[in-house]
DNA sequence: GCTCGTCTATTTTTT
DNA sequence: ATAGACGAGC
């Protein structure tokens, strides 16, 4: 086989051990995509049919992607392999067999935002304060039990508290109401295969002899039900391969259990084990450096990685006097490195750990003018105004759908409000059927004004008007004419608002989508447009071939790579993160979500951290990360950007320039970036070289005014003082950045 | 029943 | 900084 000589010999080996329980360890940047894609060839080219193999990945891109190249070296025949994420290929199974777990083909996946309306339901049938439970606390334990396979009756008996006790009632209403719903949720998409299977072992059959191949990628991040569903499955002829990375694993916090990998060679003690530690993407001193890191991590499969490649730059180590400043840091340096290795701007992303932080660096590319893709942050069909249109498609699709009828029985406003809806509710409760049958009585039903009898009756008019059309229109025609009716178009074009403006845009957008969709399947049908709109992510839907600069979440990262890599804010409770206190498994978490960072640069590494941020509101002195020493020295070059903090370069400007100031617009963020470039004050002469600092010693601070040291820590650079502010209350202060002159 | 304003908590990370 | 929830007033 001629492509075989395209792989070094483990790779090889890998690809060519096709029977049997098989665990391929792939350190990052060791070729495991295609390893993977050899493997599938192979087995093809050795007459296995295509249609035997499953192949299971974490995003639809991935799976696109190894599809196309499966093609590239097979042909054709890689249409036929089941191949695609572990949510959409079990939802496709599900789909088949609704009927046996009682749900029927056109159930509904509802998204987090639709579970959690549901759980709030749950609570406040329960009589629970959704002010005292917070529903997100109450959505992830009953997530996590979910994942792990516990259900709402042994929950509650082994409940040990009040909280768990409540929390076992919410979970025991809202497996009921996702029933009734005829709905899914994400969770469901995975355990629903195993009661499917346990229930009728003639379905597990058929499909335990469909699979006689079964490939896993990404294995570090499945969690318990991924795993004991594949189990299931595989269970006749063993061929399971996995494929994974343990100091990659970085979904634990949604349920991913690190131990599926760590204990595969246990569970299958016939496994072969091969271990893929050359990288082809880095430099060695990129390379080295995540080593460096991961070495501090406990549980680790011990491996070296190492490469060929050129031993690169060091890694340069950016302080900033802020957030905006970080943001400027990196268009200059993306503009040097553009220059100096004669890159495009494809060749850079910018990786932070918190959406949140994409705005200041935004704002840097925009002024600057250079074009930049955001992947993440709300999704398409996470917003308003899509889930509004989809919300009556889901609907007519299934009737059952209570949330979507929730929400769209009186938008457009009909003039139905909390109380009607309370009623509906209630004798939709009493009868156990959904509220769109419920509306249907809406003669009978209680306590209802006459106005909202006829809203109700106009409305489930509307409905069955889209019924029956649905029967003779196209699905792109049905979708455009139930928006033109509604006038949601319209009413937005009347806004006239940029927000609204942008909204007519997206729902167009959606429209064209619906038609894309329609045009381009064979089967395309209304519910299957909707289950694939559930199941996308953002990165499925980004190509690096844009010529821009890519900007996303450290999560988002993981399998792609850059030549140049910039991740930022490196500091102490944002990378790592935490809101308090951080366990040793969390804090592990946190630095293999480093490592993943750090091993997506091809050729050159920029960690930048802050000196001041604003956190929930208000400033704060961060704290450069223990990540960044955790490399070693060696590797990395520092730079100090002088520039004022914005803070600080605020109050001096209003001083020395308020005249400036007043001419311009008085709050336009250009005129205070000024301040940045122009002065260039030496940070280190104005520290506080003569004064002791001291518990007890009274200080002024530039933005804080007068305050009394309480206390004081560490030495050197990082000394940190506490100080109890006049009017701003207890602030933990770096000296070296605070600027405290003595006060009186 | 709706709208406006105020208060509040909220910020990980995603299929 | 911002969105969402809640309460008061129309």
């Amino acid at each position: 086989m001629s492509y075989l000589q395209e792989l070094n010999p483990v790779q090889r080996k890998a690809v060519e051990a096709v029977n049997g329980p098989v665990m391929i360890v792939a350190g990052a940047g060791s070729g495991k995509t295609r390893v993977l894609t050899y493997r599938v060839a192979h087995l093809i080219s050795s007459r296995v049919p295509p249609y035997d193999i499953l192949a299971l990945t974490f995003t639809n891109k991935a799976a696109n992607e190894m599809r196309e190249r499966i093609a590239h070296l097979v042909g054709g025949q890689a249409r036929d392999i089941w191949m695609g994420t572990f949510h959409s290929t079990f939802a496709r199974i599900l789909r088949r067999e609704a009927e046996t777990i009682g749900y029927t083909r056109t159930f509904t996946i509802y998204d987090s935002e639709d579970s959690l309306n549901v759980i709030r339901q749950c609570m406040a049938d329960l009589g629970l304060s959704l002010q005292q439970y917070k529903p997100h606390a109450f959505r992830a334990l009953i997530s996590k039990a979910k994942n792990n396979l516990v259900h709402p009756d042994e929950y509650q008996r082994t409940a040990s508290d009040y909280i768990s006790e409540k929390v076992g009632q919410v979970f025991e209403q809202y497996v009921r109401r996702m029933r009734l719903n005829n709905s899914m949720d994400f969770d469901d998409l995975l355990i629903k295969p195993i009661e499917l299977f346990e229930k009728k072992k003639s379905v597990l059959e058929k499909y335990k002899y469909r699979f006689k191949f079964v490939l896993i990628d990404e294995f570090q991040d499945t969690n318990r039900a991924q795993y004991v569903v594949t189990k299931m499955l595989t269970e006749r002829y063993k061929n399971i391969c996995v494929v994974g990375d343990d100091a990659q694993s970085i979904y634990a916090f949604r349920g991913a259990d690190i131990r599926n990998i760590l204990d595969f060679a246990k569970d299958y003690p016939e496994c072969a084990t091969f271990r893929l530690e050359q990288n082809y993407r880095s430099t060695k001193s990129i390379l080295h450096a995540a080593g460096r890191l991961i070495e501090h991590n406990n549980h680790q499969i011990p491996k070296a990685l190492w490469t060929e490649n050129a031993q690169g730059d060091p890694i340069t180590v950016v302080s900033c006097a802020d957030d905006r400043d970080e943001g400027l840091q990196v268009v200059r340096n993306v503009k040097e490195e553009i220059q100096r290795r004669k890159l495009a701007l494809r060749d850079f992303a910018v990786l932070y750990r918190t959406n949140a932080q994409s705005r200041a660096i935004e704002d840097e590319f925009r002024r600057e003018g250079i074009p930049y893709v955001i992947v993440g942050g709300v999704r398409f069909y996470e917003r308003k105004e899509i889930k509004d249109v989809l919300a009556y498609l889901r609907l007519l699709t299934n009737e059952r759908d209570d949330e979507s009828f929730r929400r769209v029985i009186n938008y457009p406003s009909r003039g139905l409000g909390g109380v009607s809806l309370d009623h509906l509710q209630e004798y939709a409760a009493s009868h156990t059927i959904s509220l769109a049958e419920a509306a249907g009585d809406y003669g009978k039903i209680a306590g209802l004004t006459d106005r909202a009898r006829v809203a109700i009756s106009g409305f489930i008019q509307f409905i069955e008007k889209y019924r029956l059309l649905a029967e003779k229109m196209s699905m792109s025609e049905l979708a455009r004419s139930l928006v033109d009716e509604l006038g949601i178009l319209r009413s937005y074009k009347e806004e006239g608002t940029p927000e609204a403006m942008a909204r007519w845009e997206n729902v167009q957008e959606l429209l064209s989508a619906i038609s894309e969709f329609s045009d381009t399947r064979e089967d395309a049908s209304m519910a299957q447009f909707l289950e694939e709109v559930s199941l996308i992510s953002d990165v499925d839907s980004w190509e690096g071939t844009k010529n821009a600069v890519t900007l996303m979440t450290l999560h988002s990262s993981k399998g792609l790579e850059f030549p140049v890599v910039f991740i930022t804010g490196l500091e102490e409770n944002l990378l790592p993160f935490s809101s308090g206190t951080l366990e040793q498994s969390e804090l592990e978490e946190e630095r293999r979500l480093f490592y993943v960072g750090i091993t997506r640069a091809q050729q050159k590494l920029y960690l930048l951290h802050t000196r001041t941020r604003y956190r929930f509101g208000d400033l704060s002195f961060p704290v450069v990360s223990q990540f960044v020493s955790e490399l070693g020295d060696e590797a990395c070059e520092m730079r100090s950007s002088q520039s004022l903090t914005r803070a600080s370069a605020f109050s001096k400007g209003l001083q020395g320039a308020a005249v400036h100031r007043a001419r311009k617009s008085p709050k336009h963020r250009a005129d205070e970036s000024a301040y940045h470039r122009d002065e260039m004050p030496d940070y280190e002469s104005e520290s506080q070289l003569e004064m002791e600092i001291k518990r007890g010693t009274i200080v002024i601070h530039e933005t804080f005014g007068r305050g009394k040291v309480l206390d004081v820590s560490g030495r050197g650079e990082s000394q940190k003082a506490s100080v109890q502010f006049d009017e701003f209350g207890v602030k933990n202060l770096v000296l070296k950045f605070a600027r405290l002159r003595p006060g009186s």
